[in-house]
DNA sequence: AGGTCCGCGTC
DNA sequence: ATCGGAT
DNA sequence: ATCCGATGACGCGGACCT
């Protein structure tokens, strides 16, 4: 077996950003995958973007910064990269930012022009051909010539996409169709497609789980007897920071079992706390670190039973029969829409984020985001004026992209004037894109490297989930999940939302 | 000792 | 995280 | 139905700068 060569993927991701087809792409991965020889791990990783390092260190500002002259020929194999990107992951301690760059240096003095552009992809952990890890599994799968679904379970239960190259490619199907549940192992979490309102789902699935929506951090904890490993939503190991969480866990009466759920602070007033400090207390190392609770939702495995397969009615009865009331998350199984919104009533009363309604039948779609369960979280809409606007990058080149948006405070004289309180680049068609850059063209006052300032003349209604307190903007706010509804031409800029309107969003006082 | 920038990870 | 576009 | 890319806000720890 060889080693795959640098050259030949970085051939690959070029003729996939020239690729629109999905049918192509693919055909083009399997290419790459068998071209890398026992590597194809590797090659599958490159491909996604997700190189096996845990973190490289490596961002923006070090790609920026590093200005190496590239090699005239490619030479470049797949495991130099996988040797020089361990030097970074490992690099830590003073003067390890130097020894940082001067190894991305030295891997880029060894790399043609085209090779750098790769690898400087890489290293941000964003390759931008159009296509990633759905991809790349794809290709693994025709790759093998094994059923694409063999591939996906594989997926779900391993979350390794280098592993599951590797096995499709050396073992084939048997190989994947041993990968199992294994406690210890992250599973990938099932996600939620987003709904506007209980009632519309109640009404289609008839039947239906609505569960209180709780704003913390996702969690799937792994119990096997005094051995407790506590994973995030992407899979990150969080143990070390997660001593309440293994605590409760350890109280549980089984032996072995996969939990999902959600970590958050509680407030002694029995109100979660605001996301951002759960967030705080969440990433603070041991020490002065505030309380964190768990709460669980979903029951994977039990004492050498994989429930991933079964209905969701099931797993809940086995979860209720093994958590305290204390440790679930409230769910109630209801029949008719008025029944699901009084569920939602309550879960916001309590201070919570909105309800998950999920399908009473449905198995755990491991990492997929379907119809089976859904998240339902109040809109909330205000009108806001345009500051300033960035050029957009990538598909949006050339267009005025990310727009700042200001709220009014009404100045000493009477005369309006702006706050800024976020930014957004969600919700726009391209045709909005395109009229949005001849307009903030003409409102055009000055610009700087990031932005053409405009005059604050043109209102546009924002929907928003939520306001959090800011350090960063001047009004003490921002925006959470803001995106565009539309342009109003119909308001003027003195009609627009005010700060202090904001502010009251999230229970601010006024300034 | 304190402040800033960066990278990363949560949503 | 949310959203729109493309397949 | 899926997949992808464009970019949001926050807070923390660590390296580096003053």
């Amino acid at each position: 077996m060889t080693t795959g060569r640098l050259a030949d993927l970085v051939a690959a991701s070029d003729a996939l950003a020239d690729e629109p087809g999905r049918n192509e792409k693919v055909r083009i991965i399997v290419e790459a995958l068998l071209a890398a020889g026992d590597r194809a791990d590797l090659a599958a990783r490159y491909l996604a973007g997700d190189p096996p390092q845990d973190r490289l260190e490596v961002g923006w500002a070090a790609v920026r910064d590093a200005d190496t002259a590239p090699a005239e020929d490619a030479s470049l194999t797949l495991d130099d990269v996988d040797a020089a990107l361990e030097v970074l992951a490992t690099a830590g301690g003073p003067g390890s930012r130097g020894a940082r760059m001067t190894a991305l240096n030295g891997l880029l003095a060894r790399a043609t022009s085209a090779e750098q552009a790769f690898l400087r992809h890489l290293v941000m952990g964003e390759m931008r051909h159009g296509a990633s890890a759905g991809m790349v599994a794809k290709g693994i799968a025709k790759a093998a010539d094994v059923p694409e679904t063999v591939v996906r379970r594989a997926l779900m239960l391993s979350a390794d996409l280098g592993e599951v190259a590797t096995l499709a490619l050396t073992g084939g199907r048997p190989a994947l169709e041993a990968v199992g549940l294994v406690v210890g192992r992250g599973v990938q979490p099932m996600l939620a497609s987003t709904t506007e309102s209980v009632t519309e789902v109640v009404e289609e699935l008839g039947t239906a789980v609505v569960e209180w929506k709780l704003d913390g951090a996702r969690i799937q904890v792994h119990v096997d007897g005094e051995d407790v490993v506590v994973f995030t939503r992407n899979l990150n190991d969080i143990t070390s920071r997660s001593a309440d969480v293994v605590a409760a866990a350890r109280a549980l009466p089984m032996q072995q079992a996969i939990l999902d759920g959600e970590v958050l602070a509680m407030g002694t007033d029995g109100l979660p706390w605001a996301f951002q400090d759960t967030m705080s207390a969440f990433s603070r190392d041991e020490g002065e670190r505030p309380a964190l609770s768990p709460f669980f939702f979903d029951l994977l495995h039990v004492d050498g039973e994989d429930l991933i397969d079964q209905p969701l009615s099931a797993r809940r009865q086995r979860l209720t029969a093994l958590v305290p009331d204390h440790l679930r998350i409230p769910s109630v199984i209801v029949e008719d829409a008025a029944a699901g919104e009084a569920v939602a009533v309550e879960s916001l009363d309590r201070g919570h984020e909105g309800v998950m309604v999920k399908a009473l039948d449905a198995p755990y779609a491991a990492g997929r985001r379907g119809k089976q369960w859904r998240k339902v979280k109040p809109v909330k809409t205000l009108d806001l004026v345009v500051l300033a606007v960035e050029w957009g990058s990538g598909r949006r080149q050339g267009w005025l992209s990310n727009i700042h948006l200001g709220a009014r405070i009404d100045g000493p004289d009477g005369q309006p004037e702006f706050v800024m309180l976020g930014k957004t680049f969600k919700g726009m068609t391209d045709a909005m894109l395109e009229w949005q850059t001849a307009r903030f063209l003409e409102l055009e006052t000055h610009r700087d490297q990031r932005a053409v300032h405009v005059r604050p003349e043109q209102v546009v209604e924002i929907a928003l989930d939520g306001v959090q307190t800011s350090r960063r903007y001047p009004g003490g706010v921002a925006l959470r999940f803001a995106r565009v509804i539309g342009y109003r031409d119909d308001k003027s800029p003195a009609e627009v939302d005010t700060l202090d309107t904001v502010r009251a969003l999230g229970g601010l006082p006024p300034r």
